[in-house]
DNA sequence: CATAGAGATTGACATCTGTCGATATAGTCG
DNA sequence: CGACTATATCGACAGATGTCAATCTCTATG
């Protein structure tokens, strides 16, 4: 937008030193931003929550609805999307779904945080 | 929405033990979701990432917009976000406003994870 | 005081997101 | 096989979000 690489050959007082290095790609950023995005949405956090609380390390759907006060569907949506995080295992035994955390998921994503 | 708990006095098979306890609240979830909000954008995590890696430990404005490719009123507005999150700290000197870290707010933030 | 520059704010707009109702799918049981 | 139940998927819709152009504010400087 601006030019100011080519228009000052000699700032004499520039605001700060250009770093400009080898920061966070593009790509990079996009894909940790994803599972930040997992976990900004305070219902999702509370699945979490509700899923690492339980003594078996499991839940299912029916026990997932109720505590959020949300709708079946939507329950649904948000667990899929935690999955497709890499936050939650999805597993299917007759009828019921059961989600449980994958182990170390959160420790890594926490890790995302300190090694920006 | 359904009647689990009304209709079905003796149901012998649960999917699983109803848990119900005092996991993540409604309002806690809610404040926990703003920080995590903040941090749900590839270009505010790269915004972080800068300021961080940043030799001086601050940053202005005009060595951010460049290489995020994005324009001047964008920046800011992502900037303010992560003020607001409590995750930058803003100061104001002369005409330029310089951007640093929030000292511990990311270990802070990594704990939110961990102590789900 | 007038001008210029840095950065914040505003308004508009396209896109994304959370939610629900309806429906589809799949397993269970009589 | 047929009814029932648990989940997932689909379609729609309101509200939130990211982006930009234009404008405003404030500071430094001639």
């Amino acid at each position: 937008m601006n030019s100011l690489q080519t228009v000052e050959p000699a700032l004499d007082q520039a605001c700060c030193a250009p770093s400009g290095q080898p920061v966070l790609s593009a790509e990079e950023a996009q894909q940790k931003a994803l599972v930040f995005k997992a976990l900004s949405d305070p219902n999702r956090l509370r699945l979490l929550s509700i899923v690492k609380a339980d003594a078996s390390g499991e839940s299912c759907v029916c026990d997932l609805t109720e505590p959020l006060d949300l709708g079946q569907p939507t329950v649904s949506h948000h667990l899929k999307i935690l999955v497709d995080a890499g936050l939650l295992h999805r597993e299917k035994r007759g009828t019921w779904a059961y989600y449980s955390l994958v182990p170390g998921a959160i420790e890594k994503t926490a890790g995302l945080l300190t090694s920006l």
